[in-house]
DNA sequence: ATGGTCGTTGCACGA
């Protein structure tokens, strides 16, 4: 089973990128970020046509979260169930697929430590923390990806000087994160890549894709009867290359048969 | 030199 995330930086735009990525590594869930569309405008049709049904939480002009699958969407669920207000910005959805509990997350970015978003960052992380320990198990197959807007560790970041005391790498942010970790889950992908340098997002300013000026903030979370199937996991970065690309890659992970 | 680009929208702001 391929699971893949990929923040698009609006839907719109990116449709026709997507769609030939999708003919090209044949995902059977690819979980999207960054949407920036309304519900109705999301383009539901054009997916269907190449197999995949989807769901999608949206508010416009930001946000917005989908999961495509070509395995199956059952109990579609948007934001956390934790009793608490709805979420006023479409972060989250949550689809069964293929037996797999799999979540689409687009975590506040944070903006600045002083900023009262990295407040509401910290809050959204705990939310999702309470909603996987009250809906789920460590012993159930669950994915959980998105772009997360944590480096996980130093070596998840270009220029740790150049960070310093910004959002993305505090110890807040990773500890929320660690939380996640410690309850059952893995980052697949640094299971199978200790170096550093391996990103998944590039700003757009200044070349930073081509002097590999990154961050590795988007993230493959599995339970660990997941992650004990784990084959393979890529970063695609061919996907950050040519005209009006996203900021962002997508990355796969590969998991064998049960 | 504290910039740089791209997305939204609308002539600024978020990432």
């Amino acid at each position: 089973m391929r699971i893949a995330t990929w923040n698009v930086n609006s839907l719109g735009v990116r449709l026709g990128r997507v769609e030939s990525w999708l003919a090209d590594f044949q995902p059977d869930v690819l979980c999207i970020q960054e949407t920036k569309l309304a519900d109705d405008a999301f383009p539901a049709l054009t997916f269907q046509a190449l197999g995949y049904e989807s769901f999608h939480h949206g508010q416009g002009q930001w946000n917005g979260v989908a999961i495509l699958s070509r395995v199956g969407i059952e109990d579609p669920q948007v934001g956390f169930a934790d009793g608490g207000d709805a979420d006023p910005e479409a972060r989250a959805v949550w689809a069964t697929c293929g037996g797999v509990r799999v979540a689409s997350l687009y975590v506040p970015n944070g903006r600045s430590l002083d900023n009262d978003h990295y407040q509401y960052k910290l809050r959204w992380l705990e939310r999702l923390r309470v909603h996987l320990a009250t809906s789920c198990a460590p012993t159930d197959e669950v994915c959980v990806v998105g772009d997360f807007n944590i480096a996980p560790d130093d070596r998840d970041v270009w220029d740790l000087a150049k960070f310093e005391g910004a959002t993305h790498v505090s110890q807040a942010e990773r500890a929320a994160l660690g939380e996640l970790l410690q309850w059952g889950m893995t980052d697949v992908f640094r299971a199978k890549y200790v170096e550093d340098g391996l990103y998944s997002w590039w700003d757009y300013r200044g070349g930073s894709f081509h002097k590999r000026q990154g961050l590795r903030i988007d993230l493959v979370l599995a339970t660990a009867p997941l992650a004990a199937r784990l084959e393979h996991t890529l970063i695609d970065r061919s996907a950050r290359k040519g005209e009006t690309p996203s900021d962002h890659a997508p990355v796969i992970a590969d998991f064998g048969p049960r």
